[in-house]
RNA sequence: GCUGGAGUGGCGGAACGGUAUACGCGUCGGUCUCAAAAACCGAUAUCUUAACGGGUGUGUGGGUUCGAGUCCCACCUCCAGCACCA
C-alpha cells in the first residue's frame, strides 16, 4: 500500500500531537551537557506562513533535529517580531485594534508552523509586543541612557512621508523607505539615537572572528561601517581667525591641493562669503541645495555644481593661497564636511576643476609613463606612483608618503593622523503607535528623566487614536502624556515616540535563554549556558540592519556584565529566495504557492524534502511541481520498502562470514550513505547532497536480491539497510520517519531520541577497486585490481590490455605514475 | 566605479588536483493494462561510426601539472550590496 493522502493527515497529526504532548523538544539547561542553539530569524506575524518562512524554518529544523540525534542539548525556540506598522495599517483599514489583529495573526502563524512539524520548544514562545517582553526593551533603553549610549539630538533626519515617521540610515535603501519604497526626505527633528558608533571599532574588528558567516555579509558590514584612514589637515583662512579642517585619505597629494571645497551646509559658508562680491551667489546656492532632497542631489547627472565663496585659505605645506569653494558633492555628514581638492589625483575634483576652471598641479607621477601634465590629462591619475612637485618628499612612492606626510604635518601641527567612519548613530524614535514606548519623561525643571525601574513597564495605552495622519498617536492620549516627574514630583510630560522595532529584535535571542523571567531581562547563568547562537538562519535582507544592530546590542549587554559573549551568532546561513517562474514569490506578483495546499496534497514531509533537495540552502530555489512529485514518489518508495520488505520478526546481527557478494555490497552502500550524509551535514549543511546519498542507498536496497541466498540472513541485512534509511531521513521527513520507525516495530522511543547512525570505515574497504588508466592524460581503460596494488602488480595487468596497448603502440613509456586505488597515468 | 559571489547536460544541480555530469526532474523506449493513469525496468552531454572505437566538451584566452571544472594570470558575462564617503 502506498502512502496515501489519508495517511498523510493521520501520520502528521499523530506525530505533531505526540511531540507537543510529550514536549519532546523542550530544552533545559543541563550543565556539562554540550548545547547547540539553533535559531531562525523570527517572523513578523502578518498572517499565515509563506514559502519563504517554510524554507527558512525547514533549514533550521533539519539542523535542530540532526544535532539532537547527534546527542546535543538543542535549544530551538520560536517567537514573533510583533510590533510594527502593518498592524497599524490594519487598524486604519479595518478598524480593529493593532493588538487584537497581531495576536490573531500570531495564532494563525503558530498553527502554520506546527503543521510543518517544526521542533520548537514552545514553552519559550514569545512576542515582542507582550508587555512582559517590551518592559525589558525599556529597561535596556534606560541602561543605555545611563551609560550615555542613548541620547536625544536635533539634526536632519530621514523622514518617510508615506509612513509618517523617521527612519534609521540603515532603513533607507537607495534613497527610499525600506518598507514602502517611497522617497525619503530630510527633516530637522529632535530625536532619540543609540550610540552604535561607540562600538565602530569593535563591530569592524570582530567581523574577523566570524569565520562561519557568508563573506558577502562580512563585506557588506565592512562597507557599511566604512573605516577610512587618513589625515585631518588645517587650512587657515586668509585674513581671518577661522580654520577649515579637511579630512583626506590621500595626505600624499597635499602639495597638489589647489582649492578647498565645503559642503553647502558647512557652518563657515555664510561667514566666509559675508561682505564679498560672492555673498548673494553663495546664499542662492546654499538655499538651492537645502531645497533639493539628498537623494536627488546625490543622484542626478552627477555634474559638479559649485560656487566660489570669495575667501581664500592657505595650503599649510607650501603656503600657497587656495580659493575656498562650495560644492554640492561634498557631504556635511561625512568627515569634516570639507575637503581639500586635488584635481590631478581625484576624479571628482578633476571634474569640478575642469567645470570651474580651477588650477591643477601633478604631484604623483605615473612610473609607467612619466611626465604627467595637467593640460594633457583627460581624467585624474588615481593609481600608485612617485611624488613630484612635493618639496622634500619628491621621489618617494606615494603609499609610503601617505604615512610620512601625515606624521610630518602632525609634528608641524598643521594636521593630524585621523580615522573617519561611515557608520552613523542609530535613530530609533518613531512617530508611530504599535511599538514599545520610549521610557522617558520631560520635566521643565529636571530636563530629561528616565522612568524609574520600579515604574516599568510604561504600558502602551490601548485606546490611542490611530489615523495614520502623522504625529505620534500617543501624544493624543492625555492620560498617557501627563505624568509626574520622578525627580521633583512636579507635572511633567512623557515621551510619546515609540522605539523602532529593530530595537526589539536586537536582543530576543538572549531573552529566549530565559523567556519568562519577570525579575530580570534574563538570567545571566542561563544566557551563559546557551549563548552564543551556534547556528543562525535568515534572509540576506538583514545583512546590515538586524545583524549589525544585534551585534551592537550583544556588545552593550556584555559590557553591562550580563552576557559572556562578544558576538551573538557563531555561524550564519543566509537562505536563498523562493522563486516561481524566475521571479520572487510575492503577493503583489500573484505567484505565491500556498504551503497549506501543498501540505494537504503531499504532506509537510514532501514539502520539506523538496525544498531541501532542489537547491543548496543558500541558493535561489525555483518552485518546481514536478520535482515536488519526485520527492513524493521517493517517500513512497521508502514507505513501501518498510511495509513490504522490512521484517520486524527478524532480529539479530549479521555476521560477516555469512555475507555473500550482494550482502557485502549492501553493507558497503549502507555505510557509504551514512558517511556521505554525515559529511554533508557537518561540512556546512548541504542538504541536497545529503538527501541524494539517501536516495543512492534506497536504489541499492531496491536492487538487493533476497532470493539467492539464506533467507533469514538476507532479512537481517535488508532490515538494517531500511532502518538506516529511516534514521537518515528523520531530520528531513520527521513525521513519516517516526511512523515508519514504529511500523518497523521500534516503539520504545521517538526517532528524535534515537542516536544518529554511525558507519564503519572498515565496511567501506573492498578487496578490489576499480581504477582508471590514462595514456597521455586521456582515459583509455578501466580495471578491477586488488586494493592497494602498486606498480609491480599493476604494470603487467595494464600493459596486457589491448585498449591501452593500442595507444602506446610501440612508443617508449617515459613515466608510469600510480595513484593508489585511483588511477594509473602513463606518459609515452 | 568599489566590494562580494557565480558561470558545468534540455532543467535543478554533483564532483579531497585523479574516470566530469552523482541524485532528482524532464524526455524516449519497455513491463503491467482492453485502454489510460499510477507503479516498476532501461536509455539519455555532443559530433562521428553499422559496430568496436574515435574526436570535442565545465564562459573566453593563456599558464602550472603525468593529469585542471578545481590552482595561477588576463579577460567576458550575470547576480547581489554600496555608491560624489574625500
Amino acid at each position: 500500500m502506498p502512502y496515501t493522502t489519508n495517511d498523510i493527515r493521520r501520520v502528521e497529526d499523530k506525530w505533531q500531537k505526540y511531540w507537543a504532548g510529550k514536549k519532546i523538544f523542550r530544552a533545559q539547561e543541563t550543565p556539562g551537557r554540550e548545547k547547540y542553539y539553533v535559531l531562525e530569524m523570527f517572523p513578523y506575524p502578518s498572517g499565515k506562513i509563506h514559502m519563504g518562512h517554510v524554507r527558512n524554518y525547514t533549514i533550521a529544523d533539519v539542523i535542530a533535529r540532526y544535532k539532537m540525534m547527534r546527542g546535543f542539548n538543542v535549544l530551538h525556540p520560536m517567537g514573533y517580531d510583533a510590533f510594527g506598522q502593518p498592524a497599524e495599517n490594519a487598524a486604519i483599514k479595518r478598524g480593529v485594534s493593532p493588538s487584537d489583529w497581531t495576536y490573531k495573526c500570531i495564532e494563525d502563524m503558530h498553527a502554520g508552523l506546527a503543521k510543518m512539524g517544526f521542533s520548537y520548544d514552545w514553552d519559550r514562545e514569545l512576542a515582542t509586543c507582550d508587555v512582559s517582553y517590551y518592559k525589558w526593551n525599556q529597561w535596556l533603553f534606560i541602561k543605555m541612557f545611563e551609560k550615555g549610549l542613548a541620547y536625544k539630538k536635533g539634526s536632519p533626519v530621514n523622514w518617510c512621508p508615506s509612513c509618517n515617521t523617521t527612519l534609521a540610515n540603515e532603513e533607507v535603501i537607495n534613497g527610499a523607505c525600506w518598507r514602502c519604497k517611497n522617497e525619503v526626505v530630510q527633516k530637522d527633528l529632535d530625536q532619540w539615537y543609540l550610540k552604535i558608533t561607540h562600538y565602530s571599532e569593535a563591530l569592524l574588528e570582530d567581523l574577523k572572528t566570524l569565520n562561519n558567516w557568508p563573506s558577502r555579509v562580512i563585506a557588506m558590514q565592512e562597507n557599511w561601517i566604512g573605516k577610512s584612514y587618513g589625515a585631518d589637515i588645517y587650512f587657515r583662512v586668509k585674513g581671518r581667525d577661522d580654520v577649515i579642517t579637511v579630512f583626506t585619505t590621500r595626505p600624499d597629494t597635499i602639495f597638489g591641493a589647489t582649492y578647498v571645497t565645503l559642503a553647502p551646509e558647512h557652518p563657515l559658508v555664510r561667514k566666509l562669503s559675508q561682505g564679498t562680491a560672492q555673498e548673494a551667489k553663495v546664499a542662492a546656492f546654499v538655499e538651492k541645495a537645502a531645497n533639493t532632497s539628498k537623494s536627488l542631489r546625490m543622484s542626478g547627472d552627477q555634474r559638479k555644481d559649485g560656487v566660489f565663496t570669495g575667501a581664500y585659505a592657505v595650503n599649510p605645506v607650501n603656503g600657497r593661497d587656495v580659493p575656498v569653494w562650495i560644492g554640492d558633492y561634498v557631504l556635511m555628514e561625512y568627515g569634516t564636511g570639507a575637503i581639500m581638492a586635488v584635481p590631478t589625483h581625484d576624479q571628482r575634483d578633476f571634474e569640478f576643476a575642469r567645470e570651474h576652471k580651477l588650477p591643477m598641479i601633478v604631484v604623483i607621477d605615473d612610473p609607467a609613463r612619466p611626465g604627467l601634465a595637467p593640460d594633457q590629462m583627460t581624467r585624474a591619475y588615481e593609481d600608485a606612483g612617485t611624488l613630484v612637485n612635493s618639496s622634500l618628499f619628491d621621489g618617494i612612492p606615494n603609499e609610503e608618503a601617505k604615512k610620512k606626510i601625515a606624521l610630518w604635518m602632525e609634528e608641524k601641527k598643521t594636521g593630524k593622523v585621523s580615522v573617519h567612519w561611515r557608520l552613523r548613530d542609530w535613530l530609533i524614535s518613531r512617530q508611530r503607535y504599535w511599538g514599545a514606548p520610549i521610557p522617558m519623561i520631560y520635566c521643565k525643571l529636571c530636563g530629561i528623566v528616565p522612568v524609574p525601574e520600579d515604574q516599568l513597564p510604561v504600558e502602551l495605552p490601548k485606546d490611542a487614536p490611530i489615523t495614520g495622519e502623522g504625529g505620534s498617536p500617543l501624544a493624543k492620549v492625555k492620560e498617557f502624556v501627563e505624568c509626574k516627574c520622578p525627580k521633583c514630583g512636579k507635572d511633567a510630560r512623557r515621551e510619546t515616540d515609540t522605539m523602532a522595532t529593530f530595537f526589539d529584535s536586537s536582543w530576543y535571542f538572549l531573552r529566549y535563554c530565559d523567556a519568562h523571567n519577570d525579575k530580570a531581562v534574563f538570567d545571566k547563568a542561563k544566557a551563559a549556558y546557551w549563548m552564543p547562537v551556534d547556528q543562525y538562519i535568515g534572509g540576506i535582507e538583514h545583512a546590515i540592519l538586524h545583524l549589525l544592530y544585534s551585534r551592537f546590542f550583544t556588545k552593550f549587554i556584555r559590557d553591562l556584565g550580563l552576557a559572556a559573549v562578544d558576538e551573538p551568532f557563531d555561524r550564519l546561513l543566509t537562505q536563498g529566495m523562493v522563486l516561481k517562474d524566475g521571479e520572487v514569490m510575492s503577493k503583489s506578483k500573484g505567484n505565491v504557492v500556498d504551503p497549506d495546499e501543498v501540505i494537504s496534497k503531499f504532506g509537510a514531509d514532501t514539502l520539506r524534502m523538496f525544498i531541501l533537495f532542489a537547491a543548496p540552502p543558500e541558493d535561489q530555489l525555483e518552485w518546481n511541481p514536478a520535482g515536488l512529485e519526485g520527492n513524493w514518489r521517493f517517500i513512497n518508495r521508502v514507505w513501501s520498502a518498510v511495509e513490504d520488505r522490512y521484517d520486524p520478526k527478524v532480529t539479530g546481527n549479521a555476521t560477516g562470514s555469512l555475507a555473500d557478494a550482494d550482502d557485502k555490497k549492501l553493507e558497503l552502500e549502507r555505510n557509504a550513505a551514512i558517511k556521505k550524509v554525515t559529511e554533508s551535514m557537518e561540512g556546512g549543511f548541504k542538504f541536497n547532497t545529503a538527501i541524494s546519498a539517501v536516495m543512492v542507498l534506497m536504489n541499492a536496497i531496491d536492487k538487493y536480491n533476497v532470493t539467492t541466498s539464506i533467507p533469514g540472513m538476507k532479512a537481517v541485512y535488508l532490515n538494517k539497510a531500511i532502518e538506516t534509511v529511516v534514521l537518515l531521513l528523520a531530520p528531513f521527513t520527521p513525521h513519516v520517519a517516526e511512523e515508519m520507525w514504529q511500523m518497523a516495530g521500534k516503539t520504545d522511543m521517538s526517532v528524535a531520541y534515537v542516536g544518529w547512525p554511525s558507519f564503519d570505515e572498515k565496511a567501506l574497504v573492498t578487496d578490489t577497486v576499480r581504477i582508471a588508466v590514462q595514456v597521455n592524460g586521456k582515459v583509455r581503460g578501466e580495471f578491477e585490481v586488488p586494493r592497494d596494488a602498486e606498480e609491480p602488480v599493476l604494470r603487467p595487468i595494464v600493459l596486457a590490455d589491448e585498449g591501452v596497448l593500442r595507444h602506446i603502440a610501440g612508443k617508449e613509456i617515459k613515466k608510469f605514475i600510480v595513484i593508489k586505488n585511483k588511477l594509473v597515468s602513463i606518459v609515452v
